[in-house]
DNA sequence: TTGAAAGCGCTAACAT
DNA sequence: ATGTTAGCGCTTTCAA
């Protein structure tokens, strides 16, 4: 560290300096338009003495484009959202497009603040996660025509496209595995409010019983905070029923490790005494003891899916109609069920 | 969604509408001057009407602030670094700061690149945490006077502020328990390159080394990528040697967990055969079989810190000398080592 | 090969 | 209580 600026350069500077209009040190800059080799000389100098960066800003007001594409997650922390984030950074140009990261923390008003923000900011485009996501949200991005692409869950509609993860078969398979093992008493560890995939997981959960002709009892269904700690408490409140299930399916893989913890706590064994299912299959779901069953989803895939969808929207191609690009998610078999 | 609309309505857009000048409009929304009750009522109408979100590029143009906080993380998949960013995240004013995360997924080139983009974009504050991070990437943004925090070990220096981790001494303590436990062939699992926390680590290793008087094998140290792939790389490296390590500490817990799955697939027995030690202690340490020994960093803190610094400086407070900030690890004993 | 000037959308003097 | 206008830093006609 040498150099101490007080203030950025401006173009305005960088022009001054080498003794040329704002033009021409604008066009060395974009290569739009010839500039003699002794003129792009004196720019360059100018642009090195002055430690010059050229304000996106400005660029951005005129250009009406930010190069920007922004994911914004419930979860930073979860495994199965920062893999969505690296697909979606290997999806996009990283020469062209600048990725963001933007954390909710699952918290409804934040993740409609979040939306305005982006909004406001002028982002080229919004691949929106939410577990308590409403429609609603993205409607600030929508009604202005910013592309948003959906994750988890939802229908496509008019104003944006959605990247799903078959949570509906998912919940149903995952369901009638436990019910092959023998399972009749299932408990569901869900997300408090109700939409998105979480909700449709329960309604394939659901679905599976009723095919088996299992009756869908409310009070194994629980809903807790998405989080380790919700878990403990959302398997804490089925033990403590008068009727304990004998398998419990969660959320996700977060969830489920949470809930395995508290079986633990109180002396019970898994899958013996409790058998416990998740989804997402994030890395932990391996390294526990007893390794969780779970779902697996296509976390990374999903996320390079709704880079691409997004960037296509960006570009004015791809058809006129809302996508849907859905993953299926595969069991995977372990130790606790 | 119902309406559909084309483009972002602008201020003169809703000033038309309101039937009053661009001045009021902006008054009735900054409130920094009176506006007569009817006259705010016909605005906030045609903003609702319009769907008038104000655009932040051009507001940012005038007050030359962008009410952004960057972070900027190597890994955004490994939970110490999301960690940090919710200790961040709590620590900026969510009202008044916009917290964005951006990956630079390891590599010294994105690295620099995303410095520079923030800088063209005019951020009001950066945190850095890179692990191959040379202080000439940061260069960009401070010498134009851009608040910047330094994560992971390095020196204050003139133009950033510094959150450390006390990486010498636990480098140093975790070396002195395995020495205390009767070790004394102790490989060290670190980073490709040799800079930021991973390098003081090793400092601290070799310093505790030499206290014991037991010579540093260079054999013993081995550089790998710092992700779970390369931990197992790194371990099986280390038991290829003639006289392989006894125990193996990694630069931290996703190198760690991958070193004692690599050790796993050789038959080796843990901590009785090697003994593996991490740092961070990220959840998977307490859920793995068997639990990693770790040294603890107080990842949240961290992050809060160098939230709460690099506000300071944007406020213009704090002393004039570059400030340091220090959290110490403690050792986590499990079964691993 | 180069320049002058308009305009992107907003805020804040400086009017009235 | 409200309006006119300069200017933030850039790109891009239009002109020379």
């Amino acid at each position: 560290m040498t150099v101490q600026r007080r203030r950025h350069a401006s173009i305005i500077d960088v022009a001054a300096l080498a003794g040329v209009s704002v033009t021409t040190v604008s066009h060395t800059l974009s290569q739009r338009r010839p500039v003699s080799a002794a003129t792009r000389e004196r720019v360059l100098d100018a642009i090195a003495e002055l430690g010059y960066q050229p304000n996106d800003l400005a660029r951005s007001m005129r250009s009406q484009r930010t190069n920007t594409i922004a994911l914004v997650i419930p979860d930073i922390t979860n495994p199965f959202y920062t893999s969505v984030a690296r697909g979606l950074q290997d999806a996009i140009q990283a020469d062209t497009y600048f990725g963001i990261v933007c954390n909710t923390d699952a918290n409804p008003d934040l993740e409609r603040k979040t939306v305005e923000q982006l909004v406001k900011r002028r982002v080229d485009g919004i691949v929106f996660s939410g577990y308590y996501q409403h429609q609603e949200d993205i409607r600030p991005a929508v009604s202005v025509g910013i592309p948003v692409v959906l994750l988890g869950s939802h229908r496509p509609k008019e104003g944006y496209d959605v990247v799903n993860g078959a949570d509906h078969e998912s919940g149903a398979e995952a369901t009638r595995y436990l019910i092959g093992r023998g399972h009749r008493r299932i408990g569901f560890i869900t997300a408090p409010a109700g939409s998105g995939a979480p909700a449709v997981r329960v309604d394939g959960y659901r679905a599976a019983l009723h095919e088996a002709g299992i009756p869908a009892e409310p009070d194994l269904l629980l809903r807790a905070p998405v989080s380790g700690d919700g878990g403990a408490q959302g398997m804490n409140a089925l033990l403590d029923l008068p009727e304990p299930p004998d398998a419990v399916i969660a959320t996700n893989d977060v969830v489920a490790i949470g809930a395995i913890g508290a079986a633990h706590a109180r002396g019970l064994r898994i899958p013996d005494d409790i058998a416990v299912m998740g989804f997402d299959d994030i890395e932990a779901a391996r390294l526990i003891t007893p390794k969780l069953t779970t779902m697996a989803n296509q976390s990374h895939q999903i996320g390079h899916a709704a880079g691409r969808l997004v960037l296509q929207r960006i570009a004015g191609e791809g058809p006129p109609d809302p996508q849907e690009v859905v993953f299926s998610a595969q069991l995977r078999r372990r130790e606790s069920a």
